[in-house]
DNA sequence: ATAATAAATACCAAAACCGCATCAATCATC
DNA sequence: GATGATTGATGCGGTTTTGGTATTTATTAT
């Protein structure tokens, strides 16, 4: 089989026109050689295309058929060829998203919405993982980009600071502090606190025991777990007091206060990458995200600075 | 745009293998010509479709999406390429085929079975007509073929005898001559005829005229009409007799019998087609009504001779 | 009959392509 | 850490393919 390109553009060329001089001209090329590449076409298909004299030019029943197939076939080669460049430009692929439930309360959303506007043909996967599991989805390859708090990162994995909030006291309902519109921190001093958890999320309890350390006194831990969420569930059957991220208070439980304090740690998330992935849809995320947080410090938010 | 058919099977085997030497081994070239054909694709399309070293070949995104493509267009040409082979062979493609009432009572089932079950993948399309129209659905390129009784034919039309059937008798039920299990021709001597007029069907017309006459009678025609079957409908409600070809008898309508006659004329019905139509399914088809004509006469059928 | 048009053919030059030989980079092994 | 083996890239010469010009052949219009 060596049936050319060449061949199918000159054989479209001349079923269209009908006229070996027209289409040769069309295909900037003069009129022997076309001659020649219908003829070798026709001798390789061993099958009569054109029914011609040296005065007219008709399509057989074949050449009918084989002129649609052409047709549909240069089309393919070119749309191959647009669509291969906007994969490489990373307009087009498959990009697959971990994050933890936090993320879904804060930064995930927005940053999802700046990268579908930025690239709508890219497809999105998101898998929710727990806060152990992202660092191996990323290295394993099964994850492109995960969403986190900045944390003590395995080589390999790259991190870019995206976004950053202040922690906001939780309170139960009926809590005699729940009355004040501002919280000083010192005023949770003989509270139980419920945190995360030392061993899997250093960076962020630190930032809560931090905080109060700032301000004078070493809180209780009285119950600790993975998730912000489950915190607030906790703090609002009366178990104790926290310190999240302004965020979770998009979540409206019964019987869970939020109040903003008064000088207040920031909270920061950013985005995670192995440094090895090369999928160019990964390249546009990173630069979405550059903006984003940009973005973010620009409207005044409280943002960390790059690294 | 000068990627060629070659660089794509050369890109296939390399993103199969992905490795340069076994690939080259596969397509029967040596190795360097592969590296500059991959080389020269790439350059071509502006993207790297490999991420390789010296020891590691392996494909990007935008190769892993081309490798898709390349495969499905490769595979549409070979595709193309056989059923082109497969239309100019006839055995793929549109047949047209123009037939009288009568032939759907006669030759026109058996003719279909034996074309569609030698050429399974044509498409057929039945197109019902008037007598009077047929020969101008063949000129005007509007059908292929047509079923019909030998006339004389305008120039352009070719005509091959298909097969031949003995006219016979239809009487009114109430008729004397009914209770006879067969008929004489001279029988129906003193009876009125109804005849297709001599104008449109002149074959037809003379070999019942003729028959008659080979019995030693003119009959005396009361009524014409075009269609053997209103003819049989008229004798049903007792305006006359006629002789018919043999296959009417299987319309079975309350009034109408149907006997065999002595020493009959043979009725014979063939193919029209014109002789510039190129379509390959009507070759097929040809032959096809060759062997169904020298079937027929094998089986004892009365077929007409050879032309 | 003659001129004009259009496709096919002959022949030559340029480009593309392949194979051999070789180079360069990486990996395994001692 | 040096050495050999493996593998992809590169240089070069010869062959094949392709395109252009000139010419031939066949058909149609005048």
């Amino acid at each position: 089989m060596t049936i050319n390109f060449r061949q199918l553009r000159y054989f479209v060329a001349l079923a269209d026109t009908l006229h070996f001089g027209q289409a040769a001209a069309r295909l900037h090329i003069s009129q022997p050689p076309l001659s020649r590449q219908i003829a070798a076409l026709e001798e390789e298909l061993g099958v009569a295309l054109f029914k011609r004299s040296t005065r007219q030019v008709e399509l057989t029943a074949a050449g009918r058929h084989f002129h649609e197939q052409a047709l549909r076939i240069v089309d393919s080669l070119n749309t191959a060829v647009r669509s291969t460049q906007a994969t490489a430009r990373g307009e087009l692929g498959v990009l697959r998203v971990s994050f933890t439930s936090f993320a879904a309360w804060s930064l995930l959303p927005p940053l999802i919405r700046a990268y579908s506007d930025a690239y709508p043909q890219a497809d999105i996967q998101l898998n929710e993982v727990l806060p152990r599991e992202l660092n191996d989805t990323l290295i394993s390859g099964n994850a492109d980009i995960g969403i986190a708090f900045p944390w003590q990162r395995p080589p390999g994995l790259e991190y870019l600071p995206v976004y950053a909030e202040p922690l906001c006291a939780v309170l139960p309902q009926g809590h005699r502090l729940a009355r004040k519109p501002e919280i000083a921190v010192g005023e949770l001093a003989a509270e139980p606190f419920i945190t995360l958890p030392a061993a899997t999320a250093p960076a962020l309890h630190e930032l809560v025991i931090g905080c109060c350390r700032d301000h004078g006194f070493e809180p209780h831990i009285r119950l600790e777990t993975h998730l912000q969420q489950t915190i607030v569930n906790l703090v609002a059957e009366g178990l104790g007091v926290s310190l999240v991220p302004q965020s979770m208070s998009k979540m409206q439980l019964p019987g869970a206060v939020f109040r903003p304090v008064s000088a207040p740690r920031l909270v920061e998330q950013g985005v995670v990458w192995a440094g090895s992935n090369d999928n160019p849809c990964l390249t546009g995320f990173l630069a979405c995200a550059r903006d984003f947080g940009a973005l973010a410090q620009a409207r005044g938010g409280a943002t960390a600075a790059q690294p």
